[in-house]
RNA sequence: UGGGGGAUAGUUCAACGGUAGAACAGCGGACUCUGACUCCGUUAAUCUAGGUUCGAAUCCUAGUCCCCCAGCCA
């Protein structure tokens, strides 16, 4: 648990507002709430919003929460799922203890409470085809007729239903209603369908079943099973509501769980929809749920993420019943202010530029870097300098712009830790391409720091051709380039450059260590993250996410 | 023309009849061996129209706009 912390964290919001309220009367002792997925896709920061919100608000007022699989359609849902669900949440922070709980648990209560309102002439089982039961359902603004089948009596609606469970009918030969209301506004009070049949094999139960509860069915007596005090859900649930408390009312049920709903998190320039997600992952547009584009936690998780940037995140976003898109740079936002107080820093050079230092007679003496600017703990570092270097490509420019700060012909800027160099000449190749630059540098300015005291616009990171080591480097945009994507043909809205590999990248030597598994910030570039397609021999680094650049923004403008 | 929700700076969220505030983004500046970080300053909002009240984002009335619901999905 992040205990102490996220209590601190936790801003205030009406659902906090309700519990506190409920506590206070005395309306419960203790809040339990849960977090009910269903294992049909892997978790997104969306889902994150929820694990955040009922995980969060057990700990800050010393409930629980439990994790419990929403597993009533074993046509949708498999076990990896079960299984990435259940490491993502651990990941993100959060622990259900033993309180790990699947709706397929209560499949024989569930079952009995059918049973129980078929006694009190409150189910009845329907024989009408899935067209028949559209067309009797009504539509918005016309109330529903009522079944031919409604009228059953106890006995015949007792013995179908026992046969349906025997796995006497096919698919979609009868369901099993409630009777409420078929000329009712909310029109999940029309008759809404308890079981249907499905000749499926289950995750859990295996074969044990022939018919499965909907989720009406399951879902709120499953949260009054377990004590659950606040049910949180979505919006889309709202209407709902009547029908949860009409079960809730209706069943002999052990406890009286409430549901209340908040909007989920949007995101601009990402889907959160698992529909689209597993189209993604399915017609190999991404690598997999976990490539570093997906905004799915374990995709976050191989771009380097924390998921303590992603809990300041949700925080920062609150919760409450509007709908809305979230910036997604406030997420970059919250990435940035983590990673930046923890990531150790190191030099890397992602488009390297040949760089000669022609006076330099030296064999290659260490240098002194820093770890961590605002953490003196971290230590330092010995880097090798070297009469071959490589610099960025973007630091030199032949013809710069005024508000250009770097390096250019006859120009001197500070190789960090390292010396003043200067700028002496363009080397080109036959087309026209610089390939190299030849400078001469101070001796006098060993460390970085000039004895005449004087300024250098800017400070370029490097690395000395002789012991870097080659990297593969992966920089992301946004999956999709429209601001609020259409979810309904995302395709024709994909970036085809979401992803960009830079193969020729080359690094300090201490990134190839086998314990740098860590965050690390390249030094006037952003955050990275090895990825576990590195081997030895290979290294690959993904950008989490980059610096602020304000040169770009001044570039931009020129 | 049914039912259920929602509208506050560009974005997200506060303010619960008593000075409309924060964060992110933006803009300007300071600092800087990361054009980073940090710090300082600053632009910027109550959907509309009436009403109640000494006083309304908040209460009332009438509108407007947006979202969800017609799965044997969740």
């Amino acid at each position: 648990m992040v205990g102490g912390e996220a209590a601190t964290e936790a801003g205030r919001d009406f659902i906090r507002d309700i519990i506190a309220a409920d506590l206070e009367s005395g309306r419960h002792r203790q809040v339990v709430t849960r977090f009910p997925p269903e294992p049909n896709g892997y978790l997104h920061i969306g889902h994150a919003k929820a694990i955040c919100l009922n995980f969060g608000v057990a700990q800050e007022f010393g409930g629980r929460c439990h994790l419990r699989f929403d597993d009533t359609n074993p046509t949708r849902e498999e076990q990896e799922y079960i299984d990435a669900i259940e490491r993502d949440v651990r990941w993100l922070g959060f622990d259900w203890g033993p309180h790990l709980y699947h709706a397929s648990d209560y499949f024989e209560q569930l079952y009995d409470w059918a049973e129980y309102l078929v006694h009190v002439g409150k189910a009845y089982v329907d024989d009408q085809s899935q067209e028949e039961m559209r067309a009797a359902r009504g539509t918005l603004t016309e109330p529903g007729r009522n079944s031919p089948f409604r009228e059953r009596s106890v006995e015949e609606n007792l013995d179908l239903l026992r046969r349906m469970r025997a796995g006497e009918f096919p698919n979609g030969a009868r369901v099993l209603r409630a009777k409420i209301d078929m000329a009712s506004g909310n029109i999940n009070l029309r008759d809404p369908v308890l079981y249907r049949i499905l000749h499926a094999e289950h995750p859990r139960t295996g074969a044990a079943w022939r018919i499965y509860p909907s989720y009406d069915f399951a879902h709120g007596q499953s949260d009054a099973i377990e004590g659950i005090t606040h049910s949180i859900c979505t919006l889309e649930f709202e209407d709902h509501r009547p029908l949860y408390d009409w079960f809730i009312d209706n069943l002999p049920v052990p406890s009286r769980p409430r549901q209340y709903e908040f909007a989920r998190l949007n995101l601009s320039y990402t889907v959160l929809s698992k529909r689209v997600l597993t189209e993604l992952v399915r017609g190999g547009h991404v690598g997999g749920w976990d490539d570093p584009r997906m905004p799915t936690l374990a995709g976050l998780r191989r771009r380097g993420v924390p998921p303590a940037a992603i809990r300041d995140f949700i925080r920062r976003v609150g919760v409450a019943k509007a709908n809305s898109v979230v910036d997604v740079g406030m997420l970059e936002f919250s990435i940035r202010e983590h990673l930046n107080r923890t990531a150790q820093r190191r030099m890397a050079v992602l488009r390297p530029l040949k760089v000669v230092i022609e006076n330099y007679q030296g064999l290659g003496e260490e240098l002194d870097a820093i770890n961590h600017p605002d953490d003196p703990s971290a230590g330092t570092r010995r880097i090798r300098f070297g009469r071959e270097l490589y610099v960025e490509r973007d630091d030199f420019m032949e013809n710069p712009p005024k508000k250009f700060f770097r390096l250019s012909p006859g120009k001197e800027v500070r190789l960090r830790y390292a010396y003043f160099i200067t700028c002496r000449e363009v080397v080109k190749d036959a087309a026209g391409e610089t390939i190299e630059l030849r400078c001469t540098y101070d001796p006098a300015t060993k460390g970085g720091n000039a004895p005449d005291r004087r300024k250098v616009q800017a400070t370029l990171h490097w690395v000395s051709a002789a012991d870097a080591v080659p990297a593969e480097v992966r920089l992301f945009n946004q999956l999709f380039m429209s601001e609020v994507p259409n979810a309904g043909n995302f395709t024709a809205d994909l970036d085809p450059n979401s992803l960009e590999v830079l193969p020729g990248a080359m690094v300090e030597p201490s990134l190839a260590g086998t314990n740098a598994v860590d965050a690390v910030q390249f030094e006037r570039q952003g955050y990275f993250y090895r990825d576990p397609d590195s081997a030895p021999g290979k290294l690959v680094f993904n950008r989490t996410v980059g610096l602020r650049d304000t040169w770009a923004k001044v570039q931009a403008a020129l």
